[in-house]
DNA sequence: TTGCTTGTATTATTTGAGTAATACAACAAA
DNA sequence: TTTGTTGTATTACTCAAATAATACAAGCAA
């Protein structure tokens, strides 16, 4: 796994996990991997991997039965909120920081489209 | 000026001088504050803010002419096509991330939708 | 029981971003 | 000329994120 440099790495850890959970690579209920293994997956320290975990507690996306291990919330719609909750917060925000750039309404549903279609270099 | 603590500082300032660019808060060929102005007033270090300022020159947004100062790369046509680079790349970075939260094509060009209205507390 | 997996906690160390404090060179302006 | 503003560079220091290396408790499983 690899990092970016302006960014601490256990921010962008929990933001990876955040979205397997709200992505539904990790379904509700479901066990996630543990502290160790997964720092050994990421390369990085378990105690890092332990902090970014009291994170995602906090915040309620996963819970810990030890010493079973930790595990996704159970409760389907309780993720689906948190899901629709943090996807239009970061819309809200990504349009706070276009608007800095002088994007207006129109051309950001503009580039809304645009972006889509420069993924597969067609049309 | 605030910063939040899970990203460089330098990185936190080199985005805001980029918006302010191309906000057009700064204008094309305007002198930009002095390395130990804008330290001072971000309350920050002049090196940090050397740093970023090298960054921006780097990509081509200012310039130095020593020993007057920097000022914003004077090319508006040069500012305008960086701006739509720019743009698109953070449009497609946005969109990739929101893309592993599970949210497809509908899902996206709606939130966008909602984005929009509830910075007036509307529905 | 014994061993293994799990979370949790602690202490010391390393590493890099940011700071502090200077110093110097170039040049504009008075 | 002298003064002040500017960028640039250097050295040492601080601080927090991350690492390293353990140790311990609880409970599952053989």
């Amino acid at each position: 796994m690899e990092f970016k440099s302006n960014e601490t790495i256990g921010s962008q850890i929990a933001s990876y996990m955040k979205k397997e959970i709200f992505g539904g690579r990790y379904e509700p209920g479901q066990k996630i991997l543990p502290i160790r293994e997964f720092a050994s997956f990421c390369g990085v320290n378990p105690n890092t991997i332990a902090k970014v975990y009291a994170q995602l507690e906090e915040e309620g996306l996963i819970y810990t039965d030890s010493t079973l291990g930790k595990f996704v919330n159970p409760d389907c719609e309780a993720i689906a909120r948190k899901r629709k909750e943090f996807l239009l917060s970061q819309m809200q925000a990504f349009r706070a920081e276009m608007k800095k750039c002088g994007v207006d309404e129109e051309e950001f549903m503009d580039l809304a489209g645009q972006g889509k279609e420069n993924f597969n270099g067609k049309e």
